[in-house]
DNA sequence: TGCCTTTGACCTTTG
DNA sequence: CCAAAGGTCAAAGGC
């Protein structure tokens, strides 16, 4: 179980490949990473499953599906969510940690709970409404889950971070969500705008080492357009990371009609841009493998998707460059950043999944439309998200995970984050190198330039686990 | 009927 | 140079 140092140090593939960005979850992930990797597992197991197969074709599923996630969820964070607690220490048997733990299952719990749900709203969006402006759901359904989601946060989760939970949950739903396509189309009625403008091909799917999940792999359905995407998902089969490959070279496909109906026609009628922001919701919600939204959204649940770029992608994307958080822009950016137009659909646009086949293509179109019009916007968003995105670890740093990898030797992910602080190049990565989710290796890189944004006291509540895991200081 | 996803096999890349 | 893993192709099936 242990991890071999010298792999570690590879660190390097993730971040050569450009991270635009990220999400985080940090801790909750990380905890995730690890709890949901062996319970995880074992709930896969005993639920199952969840692993959507494919979602797209599982209409029928669908009721199912959220069923057999809730139940899986319920297993794994407890049947109700506010019994999320009880079974993951029950589950791991490891009750000392509770909080965090708590924090994943119940989310997750609530996630499944909304995806049952949301499969109504569908728009998991609600949550992340706040960031997004798009109302694009019926605000009632959203809230319905908003309050019930938060309730549940509340109850179950004492710790500080409920407020971006609440978010997570929404990001949850969102991943559940993606398994329903059709619901999501059906019950938002065309919400998914989403698509991030570009149409992808899903030409390959392929079980990788180390993964539960398969890995799926999309082109850029432009003629002669040579971008690529792989989408592969986590333990619990949401998307776990994006890679991005090549550039697109035209601009995004604008969608014939222009519905103004519905959902798009909110989002046009206010964000005209592209879905920049909106999208970005409604990405989230939409599309669930569209990875992007889940990029940042997924933030805390520990769903955490990245986009990484590799070879030339992205052209100027990341607002920032490397920057360091730009994660956070790198998410939605992120997309946008590979086609340098912003993507954002394709995100969700891999979803194919999630879209009922043919009418995939229309509602891209559609979906499209509402995305491009808004484009200017989804730079802002970054903005947004990227302060939702990082955590404060129990380090008392605010961190960025900027991405997720299995590492050879251990089937644990590790998970890398960076200091979210503009001028701070510090990063870690934290992987978990045993069956007990508290044993997390920690390995630093640099030094933070800077102070630490929160207090050691107010750590403590945040991490209990901070003490077990080790901590290597690369550089 | 057409389009898309799924899947197994083959090819390419990497260690 | 070999083996393993990853990536892509293309036929088949489903919606």
């Amino acid at each position: 179980m242990e991890i071999k140092e010298s792999e570690r140090v590879v660190i390097a593939k993730p971040v050569a490949s450009r991270p635009t960005y990220s999400n985080f979850t940090s801790f909750s992930e990380l905890l995730a990473g690890a709890i949901n990797t062996t319970p995880s597992n074992v709930c896969s197991g005993t639920a199952v499953a969840a692993i959507r197969p494919k979602t797209v074709r599982f209409r029928p599923m669908v009721n199912r599906a959220p069923g057999a996630l809730v139940s899986s969820q319920a297993g794994l964070s407890g049947t109700a969510v506010s019994n999320s607690f009880n079974k993951v220490s029950s589950t791991d048997s490891k009750a000392t940690i509770i909080y965090k733990p708590q924090a994943k299952l119940v989310s997750k719990a609530t996630v499944s709970l909304l995806a049952n749900m949301g499969n109504f709203n569908t728009n998991s969006q609600q949550m992340l409404q706040p960031v997004e402006t798009r109302p694009r759901l019926s605000k009632q359904d959203k809230h319905n889950f908003s309050s019930q989601l938060t309730s549940n946060l509340h109850q179950n989760i004492p710790s500080p971070a409920e407020a971006d939970r609440t978010t997570e949950p929404s990001r949850l739903t969102s991943l559940n969500q993606e398994e329903d396509p059709k619901t999501l189309s059906h019950a938002s009625n065309g919400d998914r705008p989403s698509y991030d403008g570009y149409n992808w091909r899903k030409y390959g799917q392929k079980q990788v080492k180390g993964s539960e999940y398969p890995r799926s792999y999309y082109k850029c359905t432009y003629p002669n357009c040579p971008v690529k995407k792989k989408v592969e998902r986590s333990f619990d089969g949401q998307i776990a990371e994006i890679v991005y490959k090549g550039e697109h070279n035209h601009s995004k496909p604008q969608p014939p009609k222009r519905n103004s109906s519905g959902t798009q026609g909110l989002s046009d009628g206010n964000a005209p841009d592209r879905n920049s922001t909106p999208l970005w919701s409604n990405q989230l919600n939409e599309r669930n493998e569209g990875s992007e939204g889940r990029e940042e959204n997924q933030n805390e649940i520990g769903l955490p998707v990245h986009s990484i770029y590799q070879g030339k992608a992205p052209p100027s994307y990341d607002p920032a460059g490397t920057g360091t958080i730009n994660a956070g822009t790198g998410t939605s950016d992120n997309s946008c950043g590979v086609s340098g137009e912003c993507d954002d659909g394709s995100k969700g646009l891999e979803g194919a999944n999630d879209e009922p086949k043919s009418k995939r293509r229309k509602t891209e179109i559609q979906s499209t439309e509402g995305g491009m019009s808004g484009e200017g916007v989804q730079e802002p968003r970054v903005v947004v998200q990227s302060s939702t995105d990082s955590e404060i670890l129990g380090d008392g740093f605010r961190w960025r995970k900027y991405g997720q990898k299995i590492v050879k030797g251990n089937p644990y992910p590790r998970s890398y984050y960076r200091c979210t602080s503009i001028k701070c190049n510090v990063r870690k990565h934290v992987e978990r190198v045993s069956d007990d989710p508290r044993a997390f290796i920690t390995t630093y890189e640099g030094k933070h330039n800077h102070e630490m944004p929160l207090k050691s006291t107010n750590l403590a509540a945040f991490e209990p686990d901070s003490q077990a895991p080790t901590t290597r200081v690369k550089q």
